[in-house]
RNA sequence: GGAGGAGUACCCAAGUCCGGCUGAAGGGAUCGGUCUUGAAAACCGACAGGGGCUUCACGGCCCGCGGGGGUUCGAAUCCCUCCUCCUCCGCCA
């Protein structure tokens, strides 16, 4: 949500700004007539209702003393008659506008590039050989049918498309990898540990910005007004929705793991064989409350804790910006990690690492005082895969497969493979 | 699922039956001060917060007693509804 005195009073500006993003934004031009319509009625019922709490307190005197009060009551009997129909006019200009301003995408930071779409996202850095061999590279779901590793035939039957059961070593290496992650986040990046609910009302999605726009794209369970968590984002950053923070809580930075579900509505024939796609999978999940000033020191830190485990796992990577047509609804500024994909011949995204700048803080009401007495102002929130789990799997199977089709550990996971160091 | 009980400011807690100087008593904590070599204790003082409208500003006003709605000239107090927590019973990993 963006503040609605940066909007009214630099209307255009902003206006300029947002149509970077390539969204329909007609509907914005309805701000400045519901901004004026919104005040106009609150002035109107604020000073009846001003009226009726003096003559109300003037009735009770003379109530108290035996006086008659009936002329007055009669008065304001009218005039409350009059706030009630104010008040419901109120209600639904209200209503309306804050529609509008949680259907309004966040303004890009100065720092992202401007583009039109994917092709124009910027290439950071790139970390890592792209291991070059002799013999043909087989994609990750071959891989996993010929090692026992995966079955997806079986979820298909037991649960439908688009799931998967990981079997044996393929279901530890699943595992091992949420250790590995949760260990180097926690132990040596002094993230703190969490382990989030997996489902969450309608007004967490709301606060970091799934809803109302985006519905479609998660998971409702029926007759509840919950939904299956499509990040670990959800929940945590919600963790701290409508409190105050003091000063010294800030910076405060949570790892959670957990299972996401995405409906993937609107992706129907997009990558249906494999892990890249799943209605569930899990990911570990880092989450940042900040000081304004330090977010995007911080989101260079954040991205670097993804790339460290990448990095250790000695997978090729790059770091793309995300331009201003593909930093979706709720981003600043975002970093996609992407990892390279042998099957595919090119990089594919394990990890995105955003700051939302004050967007999902307003909307969450997640707020922090520089001092004691000092006016609450709203942190910062930023949050990063760290990284998908399924993806990192499948990236792994792809780039360590050996010729003779069995896999090799990376050295990192072999204690958490019990000291497993091939898989075949 | 059944039967009860409760949600008041940072915390505890009165008020709710019988609506009106309660825009919310009283404690505790916190902050400032007196005393003290320093501290503790004691005493004195300060202590709704947050949001909104308006104003160049000082300020003024509106809304806040779990959320929402209603009754009333007027609601912490009456009615409806939802949420959360607690106790007992039932069921259950």
């Amino acid at each position: 949500m963006l503040d609605v005195k940066v909007l009214r009073q630099n209307f255009a500006e902003v206006q300029a700004k947002l149509k970077h993003r390539g969204e329909d934004l007609t509907d914005l031009n309805q701000f400045p007539i519901l901004d004026q319509s919104r005040r106009e009625l609150i002035a109107k019922t604020e000073e009846l209702k001003a009226k009726r709490n003096d003559v109300s307190k003037e009735i009770a005197s003379l109530k108290k003393d035996k006086k008659n009060a009936d002329h007055l009551i009669q008065e304001m009997r009218a005039v409350s008659d009059q706030i009630k129909e104010i008040d419901r006019e109120l209600n639904q200009v209200e209503a309306k506008f804050e529609q509008l301003l949680l259907s309004i995408p966040n303004i890009p930071h100065e720092s992202t590039p401007v583009g039109n779409s994917e092709e124009d996202n910027v290439e950071v850095r790139k970390w890592g050989e792209v291991k070059t061999t002799d013999y043909e590279l087989k994609p990750h779901w071959d891989i996993a049918a010929d090692l026992g590793l995966l079955d997806f035939e079986r979820a298909a039957k037991v649960t439908g498309s688009r799931f998967v059961f990981y079997t044996g070593l393929g279901a530890r290496l699943e595992r091992a990898l949420i250790s590995f992650m949760m260990d180097l986040h926690a132990d040596q990046h002094g993230y703190c540990e969490m382990l989030p609910p997996y489902m969450v009302n309608r007004t967490s999605l709301t606060g970091t910005g799934q809803l109302p726009k985006f519905e479609e794209d998660a998971f409702k369970i029926q007759d509840w007004d919950y939904f299956l968590v499509p990040t670990a984002e959800v929940p945590v950053t919600n963790f701290y929705r409508d409190d105050i923070l003091s000063i010294e809580q800030l910076p405060q930075k949570f790892v959670a793991y957990s299972a996401s579900f995405r409906s993937e509505a609107g992706s129907a024939g997009r990558d249906t064989r494999g892990l890249i796609r799943q209605h569930q999978f899990n990911k570990v999940e880092l989450v940042h409350f900040v000081k304004p000033e330090d977010s995007y020191q911080t989101l260079e830190e954040l991205t670097g804790h993804a790339e460290k485990v990448l990095q250790l796992l000695e997978l090729p990577y790059r770091v793309m910006s995300m331009c201003t047509a593909d930093l979706g609804f709720t981003a600043a500024k975002k970093y996609d990690i992407e990892v390279w994909m042998p099957s595919n011949d090119t990089y594919r995204e394990i990890s995105s690492c955003s700051n939302f700048e004050d967007f999902q803080a307003r909307r969450a009401g997640i707020r922090f005082r520089r001092a004691d007495k000092a006016k609450p102002e709203f942190v910062h929130t930023l949050n990063g895969s760290g990284l998908a789990i399924g993806r990192t799997v499948a990236a792994i199977l792809e780039n360590y497969q050996n010729e003779d089709g069995s896999v090799t550990v990376p050295t990192v996971l072999q204690p958490y493979m019990g000291g497993k160091t091939i898989i075949q």
